[in-house]
DNA sequence: TTGTATGCGTTATCAA
DNA sequence: TTGATAACGCATACAA
């Protein structure tokens, strides 16, 4: 059975057991095509009878590739990340790389990490996600040869490899649909404004609304925080008003904001969509579960992590191709990924509108009937 | 300032710079005590000046120990993972240890996956989140010296290190809490039986009906699967009986199958707590946002990652000390952290039942008191 | 096509 | 207390 299991050999036992030399038995195990088809047959045979793995650590020290990909993340709670690891792992599954997951709290310094990471010159490329004030600094790792993708709604993306969806469309479909549902009077409670996406989307909703004859009101221009205290605060604010200063309807800048905005409105006794109709934006799992299940803007998170990764595996092969794989770690100056440097790829994935109750456009006849679709 | 980033340097490089030897550097780098206060003070001023981190391979190579520590574990959408990543990434925060992260989906291999983490030979301690049926391999693993914690609930735990919930204990709690309300007729729906979890969820039912004089009824035995489908399922099955031999309570072997129950009776018209309270197992974050709130007994992910890890990193300290460290590598058939294997440790966490309003006491009276908080 | 020899950056042994 | 030097396991330039 070949359930050896301890990692004990190296490269010697198998050339010892196979009656070659060592060099033979690496060339083997990099597939170099200069060793003969017989030959590496039968070392493949003993080192799958082994069960033979390379020490990784002498691979890399020697200039050999690592099959390690660092992921410099947020916490895996925040609500985006179960999924784009999901798509992560699930392309590198279908690889030989692994993970080297770097989490990143409150507590550390993020550049001191960052530092550390690279400097222990393990992993082939990075995948930075949400990385916040590292933006610049990632931006110039990756100019000065590291293979590196970031997915990221804060930053502008400049620079480097991104991967993302498009605000301003996504938003302005979202405040389409209300549009389409009658609704004149449009609220919207953006986030951050230091956020990139948060301006984005704000232009998508103005956008629909100057479309549709409606100069947006500032009236009806809140701002939040991403954070559904902020929901909770804006509700209150708005609510708070004259009843014909309401709006009819909401399109707001993210779905955790969304949840405290629903909170209140239920607290307060504010129907929706009666009163007024909800659009969100992300379509976190929450989402469909809420009362009433809210209308957003789904981001495909898992697709994300897909495309990120697959980017950047792309970006490496392509280095290791141009670059003599020995000077590849040497690479002083070098500027490896050349196109990808002076051209760094954006991908924008698509987003969907998602639409749930808090939405569902209400005839006046049609309030008696809550099983009506429309 | 100290930006330099860049990782170049060897150990050597800042030898020179300090003019010492490397041997120096490295002992000043270990914090080895021989080495004279000054000197140290010198060469430590050299590193930070230069941002110095060592090359983790070479250090490796040459008998060092990792700071990473491997992490096995299912996608991470799996509804219990955020939470458990969370406390573990928390409490590595704290450490100067990294983790890799090999996700295991369905594709690959999972034994293969494992070998090949062990004979790269890079992690210094390996924590299997829910291992499925590596269980007796990874126990092999442990016996043989890998310092190893297992988070699970489908085997028993057995031979290694363990951290989760007294799964009996908070199954009667659960049900006590029904029979608190007044039930007597309660149904329960358990997971797979092959799952250890289900037995022990099962006996800590029934241990509370028969305390309260109540012999189990099979017919108010359902057989689920742990997702949502199984909870649909044996939804279907109760509601289609005649209405006398409903249920009046039903625990709920996990959330997920909740969701699909509470479904079910949203759908058929069922009124819930009134026509028959919920009680649920794990309280996922949908827990709080179905119609209506669903009671569950709540698990304390992020505290047993946490735990788990704190273990983890107790084990290889442990190891640490006991065997010299150029020899920790070479234990042939060493057996490191002796009492961990002679007595794997097994921490149960205490887990809470939350109320929500699926289970609330239902008074006859206070039927048309929606806000009525009991 | 294959084998020999060297070096990767660090730790640890041995002398000094 | 410090310095020189031999591993560590692998990849590769070079020699055969």
């Amino acid at each position: 059975m070949p359930g050896e299991t301890q990692g004990r050999l190296t490269i010697q036992d198998i050339a010892r057991l196979a009656g070659v030399s060592k060099a033979t038995v690496s060339r083997v195990l990099n597939r170099n095509p200069s060793v003969d088809p017989l030959l590496a047959e039968r070392v493949t045979k003993v080192v799958q009878e082994h069960n033979f793995v390379p020490n990784i650590t002498a691979t890399v020290l020697a200039g050999g590739r690592t099959q390690l990909i660092g992921v410099l993340a947020p916490p895996l709670n925040w609500p985006a990340m179960p999924e784009i690891m999901r798509g992560v792992a699930e392309y590198l599954e279908g690889s030989p790389y692994e993970i080297v997951l770097y989490c990143i709290g409150s507590q550390r310094n993020h550049a001191d990490v960052l530092n550390r990471i690279l400097a222990m010159r393990m992993i082939s490329g990075l995948l930075a996600i949400f990385p916040g004030g590292l933006a610049s600094q990632l931006a110039t790792h990756f100019q000065q040869g590291l293979p590196l993708v970031m997915i990221d709604d804060q930053e502008e993306p400049d620079g480097m490899p991104w991967v993302g969806i498009d605000n301003p469309t996504s938003a302005y479909e979202a405040t389409r649909h209300l549009l389409a549902c009658g609704h004149t009077r449009i609220a919207h409670i953006q986030g951050p404004t230091n956020y990139h996406c948060t301006l984005e989307r704000y232009q998508g909703y103005c956008r629909a609304l100057r479309e549709a004859g409606i100069e947006p009101d500032p009236d009806l221009l809140l701002q939040g925080n991403f954070e559904q205290s902020g929901g909770r605060h804006c509700a209150s604010v708005l609510f708070a008003r004259d009843r014909e200063r309401w709006p009819s309807a909401i399109f707001i800048g993210n779905d955790e904001m969304a949840y405290g905005f629903l909170e209140v409105a239920q607290e307060l006794g504010v129907r929706i969509p009666e009163d007024i109709a909800v659009v969100g934006f992300d379509d976190y799992v929450i989402s469909a579960h809420t009362t009433p299940p809210l209308t957003t803007v789904r981001q495909p998170f898992s697709n994300i992590g897909r495309t990120a990764i697959e980017l950047l595996l792309t970006m490496i092969d392509r280095m290791n191709e141009k670059q003599p794989p020995k000077d590849g770690r040497q690479t002083a100056g070098g500027v490896p990924t050349q196109d990808f440097v002076v051209d760094p790829p954006c991908i924008q994935l698509a987003t969907t509108l998602v639409q749930r109750a808090s939405s569902r456009l209400v005839l006046p006849a049609a309030r008696n009937q809550p099983g009506s679709n429309l």
